[in-house]
RNA sequence: GGGCGCAUAGCUCAGUGGUAGAGCGCCACCUUGACAUGGUGGAGGCCCGUGGUUCGAUACCACGUGCGCCCACCA
């Protein structure tokens, strides 16, 4: 017996257990099976689950379940990544809120051996977490991003990029994050707009020269006023940089400057001579139109100094403390760049050379996860050949091998592939893949999978260059004193590892049979804020190594369906500052894993982002409710699912009408998944459920069940049972506990749900003619519901109908469905009339009508009323239908069906509205 | 500066070239033998504005208004 109501609490792990040990997780070996393949997207493996993760999840698991079901052979690949800047910045603030030694002061082997542990420590907890979703992965095959085979495809693809030249090591500006003192990409740097400033400095000429430059204008431009100025003005946002500058550049066409292009000027504080050059760069329209020009410390700046070779001045250290270096004043040496800026400011002003200083909104780039202002800073760097990968990558999308759902996501892909930049792959951190290259004494850089082949390399270079068989041995080993050779210590973006996702979760670089078989995988189900640092790369990654027997290159996905952002109840994105943040769990907790993901399933309609609010989470904890007590129905009268039973039998016009209707459900349902539409399939089913076999189907079996023959009742029975199974199919990949539980529970049968096949839309199970009949009844009955209610007919109270004059079918209709009519719409007796009696509330329907003889109870006036009310509401649809057919265009250009149709309705109407004249004349005496 | 998206019931959102939908909320009634986490009935909408295409536009196109997001080096 099921108990009175659900419970998630109990049901779901035990449930999850059952799934996990019958292997159903595991992709199956039937021979012919397609295979259809998901990698997780992989969350940070210290990290817990989110409502971004429980929706991503939600719909990897209904895709995974439904193809299972549809019998497939399916992987989804779940795995962890190791997060570089993430876990490391966790685990220093560990140390610091333990006041235990800092990650310097440990050392680097005790640092990740201490990152280790905390990843072993807290690693589990966000697979537990999907497992309380209930996401369906093979954990079988759980990969983590620095496990062994892992790390050996980074190793592979490092040094076979760099064989090709599509990795290399460059020394050029990149973003500095000074807190972690790390360079990072592009993509990590937030630009943000803030309150800033533009100071405006006079750099003195050299040797007290001085020209005229023009102040005031005429109409046509042309000067009219000038003042003699011994000086070149510039404006900067950024003062501290000043003493970097290596020239000042002005536009070729500005007039006002041309006296003293090719001049010097003052670099003031510095006390060095800087050129006054031209470059298209500077804009005259633009503050002064005289830009300085910061080498080692601004992009722009930085090309125009490379152009004209203008000297590059490092200012700053990793912590953006200013250097000690000889062209920086004593003063300023060990500065934050903050304290230099402002003890600048004060020094230029001191000496009369501040013009003024503007308030000014400023875009200024934030390390993403440090929060800190990014420094452009030169150093030595890896560079991936973004621009060259990238070509594939573009061209698998044009030639639709890979698609976007939906479709608009392409658009924003080829944008940035499009104009992509060389991808900064190396990290000063501890935390991540340590970059395989090594360093000789000589400089000369060694790049292998091992150091073993490195030495190789080293000994075959340093031997071919004439040392001797001595010098390179202790060049390359250091007899005593260590190797030589010295390793790059910096590790890879986090990112990089993510790129080789697709295929090396599945085994590359070793030819695997579950590679051969689940590469390329099918779906990539993610959302569209990791789509550069992501998707883009596993394109390009995947296009590069990965092949099929003919050496074509083959993308690593087919579709990728790009899903929307959860924000709070006001459209807010969740953020831990914000405090607007739900915790996925805290629902689960509350409603079951079910609810939360209908609720995600439902909501998630393509293009738009879900606003998350309990109430919604709350709405369909009652509809697994609903279910599960509609089950209880159908066990206590004893619908027991009959695997001989063929839904296609059934003589019961209601039998054949419920099968009609799931077999609907079934094609819907179906339709919605194939489309990533899982809005549309989740409201399929959640109707399907509610409104067609909880409202209408279940009340409509009770008199056949109760009262009915022992064929009819047993017809009945095995139907309902039938419906009920073929509503927890669908609905399993939505709500696969309470589904899974209830299959469970209705009958006794091997293996579960979650293996059980999916119903197929099937033809035969249509019918029509049922439908036609059902959809009568029901809407005979609401009429009469509705009219009670609108006459104050007491709920309680029975009341006896009268059919008037009902046509051959109206009248085996009733005969057949007048027991239920009587019971749904609580009638006390159903007779047959040539006309309506007096005073009676008369109801049209479908052409036929319907009497409650209530003379004395109701209130005759309010009656007419309602009368007139829809004989004017009929000519109303009358006279707009009308004013359609006078139209002759319409008629000569409409397609025929629709015209048709305008007709029919209009005569629906005009029959309607003949019907309430008569009934009202019928109360005119009264 | 470039790109994308949104505007439909009180709220959150589906949707369609011809009759406007859901959930929640609201109103009234109902302990009817699955379910009050429920049932029945109901109220509520110039489908942002203007113009165009069309026999017909809430839907397609253009412009406008308002809002949101992404990318970008104006010192």
């Amino acid at each position: 017996m099921l108990e009175k109501s659900y419970d998630p609490a109990s049901a779901e792990a035990r449930l999850y257990d059952a799934w996990e040990k019958s292997g159903a997780f595991q992709p199956s070996d039937a021979p012919g099976a397609e295979p259809y393949t998901i990698v997780i997207p992989p969350p940070n493996v210290t990290g817990s689950l989110h409502m971004g993760h429980a929706l991503n999840n939600t719909l990897q698991d209904a895709l995974v379940r439904f193809e299972r079901m549809r019998g497939k052979s399916v992987l989804w690949q779940p795995g962890t990544d190791h997060a570089g800047i993430a876990t490391q910045m966790v685990v220093e603030r560990q140390l610091q809120e333990r006041q235990q030694p800092s990650r310097r002061e440990m050392g680097r082997e005790k640092f990740v051996e201490r990152v280790w542990e905390w990843k072993a420590e807290s690693g589990g907890t966000i697979f537990r977490q999907l497992r309380r979703l209930g996401a369906s992965c093979d954990w079988s095959r759980e990969r983590f991003t620095m496990d062994e085979g892992l790390s050996a495809a980074v190793r592979k693809v490092f040094v076979q990029l760099h064989r090709e030249g599509l990795i290399y090591r460059d020394k050029r500006l990149v973003n500095w994050d000074p807190k972690f003192e790390t360079a990072i990409s592009d993509l990590e740097v937030e630009n943000t707009e803030v309150d800033g400033h533009f100071w405006h400095f006079k750099y003195p000429l050299e040797n007290g020269e001085t020209y005229e430059f023009p102040i005031a204008f005429d109409e046509e431009g042309n000067a009219t006023e000038w003042e003699t100025r011994d000086y070149i003005s510039i404006a900067t946002t950024r003062p501290e940089t000043m003493l970097g500058d290596g020239a000042v550049a002005v536009h070729p066409s500005d007039k006002r400057y041309a006296p003293i292009v090719g001049k010097r000027c003052l670099l003031p504080l510095a006390d060095r001579y800087i050129p006054i050059i031209t470059d298209d760069y500077p804009d005259p329209d633009f503050g002064s139109g005289a830009v300085k020009i910061t080498g080692a410390h601004d992009f722009n700046d930085y090309k125009v100094a490379k152009k004209h070779d203008i000297k590059l001045y490092e200012l700053m250290d990793t912590k953006a403390r200013m250097l000690d270096a000889d062209y920086i004043p004593e003063k300023y040496r060990g500065l934050d760049r903050y304290e230099a800026r402002k003890e600048i400011v004060a020094d230029i002003d001191a000496r009369g050379l501040l013009i003024k200083v503007e308030d000014k909104k400023i875009m200024q780039p934030f390390g993403d996860r440090s929060g800190v202002v990014i420094e452009p800073m030169l150093t030595d760097q890896w560079y991936v050949d973004a621009e060259t990968l990238a070509r594939r990558a573009i061209s698998a999308v044009e030639d639709g091998e890979t698609r976007f759902v939906p479709e608009n996501w392409t658009k924003t892909y080829f944008q940035w592939m499009r104009n992509i930049e060389p991808w900064c792959v190396s990290r000063q951190l501890w935390w991540g893949h340590q970059i395989p290259a090594w360093y000789g004494p000589d400089g000369h850089c060694f790049v292998a999978e091992t150091e073993e082949e490195a030495r190789k390399d080293a000994i075959a270079r340093y031997t071919a260059e004439g040392y001797t068989l001595e010098e390179v041995d202790k060049m390359v080993r250091g007899e005593g004193e260590g190797p030589l050779l010295t390793r790059d210590e910096d590790v890879l973006d986090t990112w990089f590892s993510s790129a080789l996702w697709p295929f090396s979760t599945l085994g590359w670089p070793e030819k695997t049979p579950t590679l051969k078989k689940h590469y390329p995988t099918t779906t990539l189900v993610t959302a569209f804020d990791i789509i550069f640092f992501w998707v883009a790369r596993m394109m390009m990654m995947g296009l590069h190594f990965m092949k099929d027997e003919k050496g074509h290159p083959v993308a690593p996905f087919r579709d990728v369906y790009i899903h929307a952002l959860v924000l709070d109840e006001k459209g807010q994105k969740m953020s831990k500052s914000k405090g607007n943040v739900i915790d996925p769990l805290l629902l689960i907790d509350k409603y079951g894993a079910d609810a939360l993901r209908f609720t995600l399933a439902a909501q998630a309609a393509q293009g738009r982002n879900i606003r998350l609010s309990e109430a919604r989470v709350e709405g369909y904890r009652n509809f697994g409710t609903k279910l599960w007590n509609a089950a209880r129905f159908c066990e206590m009268n004893e619908c027991v699912v009959d695997p001989s039973f063929d839904p296609a039998s059934t003589k019961e016009a209601l039998n054949k009408w419920i099968v009609h209707e799931a077999n609907g459900c079934a094609r819907e349902v179906t339709e919605a998944l194939e489309a990533y539409r899982f809005n549309d399939a989740a409201g399929a089913i959640y109707k399907f459920t509610w409104n067609v076999f909880c409202d209408w189907y279940v009340e409509l079996s009770k008199p056949l069940l109760f009262d009915g023959g022992e064929a009819v009742k047993s017809e009945t029975r095995k139907t309902a049972a039938w419906a009920l199974d073929h509503i927890l199919k669908l609905l399993h990949p939505f709500m696969p506990f309470i589904s899974e539980e209830l299959w469970g529970s209705l009958a006794r049968r091997d293996g579960m749900l979650i293996k059980a096949q999916w119903p197929a839309f099937d033809a035969r199970l249509s019918s029509d003619e049922a439908a036609a009949e059902m959809n009568w009844t029901i809407n005979l009955i609401s009429a009469i519901r509705s009219i009670r209610t609108e006459i104050n007919a007491p709920a309680g109270a029975k009341v006896p109908l009268v059919a008037v004059a009902l046509g051959e079918q109206e009248k085996a209709r009733l005969a057949a469905h007048g027991d239920i009519v009587s019971r749904l719409a609580r009638l006390s007796v159903i007779d047959h009339a040539r006309e309506a009696p007096k005073g009676a509330v008369q109801i049209v329907h479908d052409g036929a009508v319907f009497a409650l003889p209530l003379e004395g109870v109701i209130d005759i006036g309010a009656e007419k009323a309602r009368l007139e009310k829809e004989i004017a509401k009929a000519a109303d649809e009358i006279a707009r239908i009308d004013k359609k057919l006078a139209n002759e265009s319409f008629v000569a250009k409409a397609p025929a069906e629709v015209v048709e149709e305008q007709r029919a309705r209009r005569e629906d109407y005009a029959a309607q509205g003949e019907k309430f004249k008569a009934a009202l004349a019928r109360l005119k005496d009264l």
